[in-house]
DNA sequence: CTTTCTGCAAACTCTTTGCACTCGT
DNA sequence: ACGAGTGCAAAGAGTTTGCAGAAAG
């Protein structure tokens, strides 16, 4: 039988991702738990990332063509990624409306989760530029 | 000013995934376009892919921790991965205009687009093994 | 002591890019 | 002919993994 051990390097990762409130990336994650534990590897951190998501201890936010985000909320959510500066924030409907799958789970799909999130641009960029840019100039953080 | 031009590769390109049915990865596509024109390379499936997502010609369905997958249904749709086959399944939802971004409107978030992604078994896994293995054995297929 | 976990570095997957050449227009 | 598009191969980002040694129980 498997027996979990507790590690310096676990609790740190996990301390690390509660603690943040900017869903970081594992590259964040590696830098800040290296604060504190200055030999940690990256692969380390991955793993416990890895280990903390499958139980349910962590979320990950997986985004096209970006690094893998960590989140410590563990309410059902759902996010907005700003496109302009690549701020990811916690979306919490009240109202979820539970999705409808109806139709899926009668066509004999068992639905297990979902994932939801919404592209756009946030107050801040939308404060500093109004008018978006023409020209294509995102990707511009992480 | 840019003058796009008409090339086989982005004529195969196009026509692969317009045919296809299964969603493929640019490997897939590539590996179809080589059918006719042997002398493609992998780069430029990708530049073109790109070009005619940018186009809105073709749709990209990114998935966590699997490449991406072309999809020529350019109708607003949502999808259904499962996650033991890997297969995807597009879902048109005929009641979608819902999504309720208020909240986020009202809090100065402009919403471009979003991406909706149901997790679960199909049908086929289902009747395939109803039960679902304890033991972690996905990631069998692409 | 035993076994899991770690650090390190190498490997891997998917995707993008630089460069010289090709082929639409 | 001009230059966007191509093939090739190399680079890149993000993540995973094999292995010998460290350390938790």
């Amino acid at each position: 039988m498997t027996t979990a051990r507790h590690t310096r390097q676990l609790a740190a990762v996990l301390e690390v991702v509660g603690d943040a409130d900017d869903h970081p990336t594992a590259e964040d994650v590696y830098t800040r738990v290296r604060c504190r534990l200055p030999r940690v590897s990256l692969g380390t951190v991955y793993r416990n990332l890895q280990k903390l998501v499958a139980q349910q201890r962590l979320r990950v936010v997986q985004l096209p063509h970006r690094a893998a985000r960590y989140d410590s909320m563990l309410q059902p959510h759902d996010h907005f990624l700003c496109e302009r500066c690549g701020t990811l924030t916690d979306w919490v409907r009240e109202d979820r409306p539970q999705l409808d799958s109806s139709a899926l789970d009668q066509a004999g799909y068992l639905v297990h989760a979902h994932s939801l999130t919404l592209y756009g641009v946030c107050p801040d960029c939308r404060a500093a530029a109004p008018h978006r840019g023409v020209g294509r100039d995102r990707r511009r953080h992480r």
